[in-house]
DNA sequence: GTCTATACCAGGATAGAC
DNA sequence: GTCTATCCTGGTATAGAC
């Protein structure tokens, strides 16, 4: 006589219970098919055969395609700024630069990640698709992290203080993704030495000027 | 008496021919659509919409999609290397540096041709992808060309020796291209002011250094 | 929670008339 | 050179059995 209130397989399937294990797989699944394909390009039976279930299988997870892509976004997203966290980011100025360096580091053996983010951001740049208010979001937010980070480097007279440090937050976010591109093309392409490059010549052009001599 | 040779609808459909109107009105409908819905997205129907005509009769242009594709982006990038070859580029050094500034500019009021090509070189990163050997050889190039322009530039004594231009041209175009993601994404972002304060940092930080004083 | 079967739509390419 | 009509494939999503 089996208990009634012990069923073999558990009915709940919330984000923390039991049931994440496959919503788990299907993330990394759709992570994979999305750095080769595409969002418009992967197939939900594509991301179906790599986390080795069928495609209605996948839609009993998300009820559709699009919460599939907006998921796998935001975890993976998490990990990043978790790896921003971590470091002494907070610090501001240098230290947060080289934290930086940390992150872009951790990037380049993570090729899969990376290459799944600049494909879904080039085709996030319409208006049409329907990550575009989420790298909005993204951009804007990061640009107002750094822009905090350089300012505290200021603040503390690390930096000099005549520079528009949201000029300088964008062009470093640009170097990271645009190098990320061409590491993604060509291989020989590292980016750490050429990132840590820009962080030198960022560092010598916002050094504080010398109290005036004489 | 009607001459033979003289029928009133032309034959040929060379690249020249009168029959490249249509073509090129395809080539500019195609660029509109790639740009909003990239390569994969972007339908023949669409594009034979915008250029007034039906999808069969643009693949009467075209062998197939795939050669739409391939045209327009070799179409495009000639225009971009036009631009350079106008300019006094091959001065090297701080001049080339000028005039790639007036690039920028000239992207910054072409939205719908940086689109396209932010949206498909998105695509494009993965292998699997028809136009990606087609990035590959134009970042190879690109960077080729900005090596040795900035080479000339330490050539003249102009850039101190001890830099490792490679570096540099990745930068520059990192620079560039993920300026355009920012400003694609968020028209606040102008790009021209921006890269200038790259070009200001870099000019600054390949200056040669004086004769050892003393 | 996962499956099979299927409805439904859209896209690329081809055939053939005009 | 452009059209209409059609073929074929592949995609998302749903219904319903187990």
């Amino acid at each position: 006589m089996p208990r009634p209130s012990a069923p073999s397989t558990p009915p709940r399937a919330s984000a923390t219970g039991r049931g994440a294990r496959t919503r788990a797989a299907i993330l990394e699944a759709a992570t994979r098919v999305f750095a080769v394909h595409g969002y418009r390009g992967g197939s939900l039976a594509a991301i179906a055969g790599e986390a080795e279930l069928t495609q209605p299988g996948v839609l009993h997870h998300f009820p559709s395609k699009e919460h599939v892509l907006m998921a796998v976004l935001q975890e993976r997203d998490r990990e990043n700024v978790k790896q921003l966290r971590s470091g002494p980011w907070h610090d501001g100025g240098v230290t947060a630069l080289r934290t930086l360096l940390g992150l872009v580091e951790d990037n380049a053996i993570a090729r899969e990640r990376v290459q799944m983010f600049t494909a879904l951001v080039g085709e996030g740049v319409s208006a049409a698709h329907p990550a575009h208010d989420f790298f909005v979001e993204r951009y804007a937010h990061l640009r107002y992290q750094l822009i905090r980070a350089l300012q505290r480097g200021q603040d503390a007279g690390e930096f000099r203080s005549d520079v528009d440090m949201a000029m300088i937050a964008s062009l470093v976010l640009a170097a990271m993704d645009g190098l990320q591109i061409q590491w993604l093309l060509d291989d020989e392409e590292t980016m750490p030495p050429r990132f840590a490059v820009l962080l030198d010549m960022l560092v010598t052009y916002l050094a504080a000027e010398p109290p005036a001599p004489g």
